[in-house]
DNA sequence: CTGCATACTTTCCTGGCAGGCAAGTACATG
DNA sequence: CATGTACTTGCCTGCCAGGAAAGTATGCAG
């Protein structure tokens, strides 16, 4: 599977970006799950999530637990596409700068 | 040199990112080749350069050719530094979603 | 039946920032 | 004196993000 490098504007925002990173890792995720980590309020949360929902970067599952309802997250195809476009164009523009790339970074 | 990782919200921004990753790129580079890069107005990058310089990421030589200004940029040590910096933050957030990292990406 | 809690979603509003246009500055040239 | 170059600054618009608060739906406690 070849990834396009593509510059994803949606992706790129700090806060989606921090969103979609954590689902790459996460399969399904809960909805307090990553309200918690990236520390956004349940409004500011959902609408993010709209969002991606709406770009097709995440599908949204509404189960209940017993009787609670529950909202898991995961990337879709499209948006983990998307994603390794995203990180594949951040690396052309590193890249130009002439940086090492380091396969991992320990610090 | 040890680079720590830390995101930078003011190099993050799409068209700070290509500027500062031009820069790491070029030693002095003129106001017209960046303007033409990035494809701003005169007016949009003269403010990105004085946004940039005001956080002491870029020092700003005003020389003349001849009788005509010319404006050119470079990173200062403290811009490579937090350019450098955010990508290994960025590298991180990569690491974590598990995504492998190419050295180069061929298109 | 009423009230309160859970789990979000939607609406409303504010604040910041980006970029374009146009005018301003400074200097040289015709 | 008018015009051109090379930016800079001011003004204004538009977008978007995030918080607060109210809304929706459902369950449970009394």
């Amino acid at each position: 599977m070849t990834v396009e490098a593509r510059f994803d504007e949606l992706i790129h925002a700090p806060t989606r970006l921090s969103i979609v990173s954590l689902l790459t890792a996460t399969e399904w995720a809960e909805f307090k799950f990553l309200r918690d980590q990236v520390g956004l309020t349940d409004s500011a949360l959902s609408k993010q999530l709209t969002t991606l929902e709406e770009a097709g970067y995440v599908e949204i599952r509404k189960s209940f637990i017993g009787k609670r309802p529950r909202t898991s997250v995961r990337l879709s195809a499209h948006g983990q596409q998307a994603f390794a476009g995203h990180v594949a164009a951040l690396q052309e523009i590193v890249a130009r700068s002439g940086l090492a790339v380091m396969p991992s970074a320990q610090t």
